[in-house]
DNA sequence: TTTGCAGTGGGAAAAAGTGGGATATAATCC
DNA sequence: GGATTATATCCCACTTTTTCCCACTGCAAA
């Protein structure tokens, strides 16, 4: 389970330290791949077989099938940390986030997302705006 | 499990180096085939007769079959990598995917994809446009 | 202050990717 | 049949990128 929000820098080299909260819990081996909402989902190994089973059962007959597998599987990774602890964002995942020098690591129940720290921000306020209405909306409902 | 997505060059004589994650996996022997969506299917050896069993199993009554057996079977190769770890592409394999100088290697699953540079990169834009549909679709399977 | 660790930057070594030439094999023409 | 052209295969070398390792900074605890 992760939680919490971190702010590192991505160098020239593409790398980003992985929070230390977190490095322990993705292990040696992880998967990063396209996320929804211009991020990228960080998996832990184990957490990404799940998904790449479920993947695999389907058929490649099917145009929108293809596309969904491409999409998740082509857009997807293994990285390993280094000495540091730092992993590396290839050129079109850094591209596909819009990803610039200051980057957020935010914990979201099973994985972790990766966000450019401007764009987190703007996410967040929209999000902050909305958290009113949605709570009184659940309230109406007995969700809370 | 091939998962990532590779940027190489198709030189003159029509070689590409394969991307060094997929090597491995693929072999000494593998078989390139048309694919869906104008582009080109590289299947391991072993992968490759997964397929070749399971078009088998289709019924050649039927005429649409019948044309998918030919589609994929008729346009096959057998590709042993140079000692530089590179393929090549045959003239009318080269024609049917459109491949110019700048090529993408696509892991999805179980086979390798290779595409034209700018096809490539006007198809993830319509896939990426589609990913709130996915999002609905990755939520039905349990995949997040 | 000192010690230690997390986070970052940079240099050197290694490897990957690419181009081009040389050699071998096959097809064609005289 | 022999010579010539063309085609494909192999091998080497250059360039760029990646990987590994070490050093610096700053914050925090002892």
């Amino acid at each position: 389970m992760f939680i919490g929000e971190y702010g590192h820098t991505l160098d020239e080299k593409k790398r980003v330290s992985l929070p230390k909260p977190f490095a322990k819990a993705l292990g040696k081996k992880m998967v990063l791949t396209r996320g929804l909402d211009t991020c990228l989902f960080l998996f832990s190994a184990e957490a990404w077989k799940e998904v790449a089973k479920k993947l695999q059962s389907l058929s490649f007959a099917q145009a929108d099938t293809r596309g969904f597998n491409r999409f998740l599987l082509s857009g997807a990774v293994e990285v390993t940390p280094d000495g540091a602890g730092r992993i590396l964002i290839p050129d079109h995942q850094k591209e596909f986030a819009g990803l610039k020098r200051a980057v957020v690591f935010a914990g979201v129940s099973d994985r972790v997302e990766i966000w450019d720290s401007e764009q987190w921000k703007e996410y967040k306020r929209r999000i902050e705006k909305q958290a009113d209405a949605m709570a009184e909306k659940l309230g109406e409902i007995g969700a809370l």
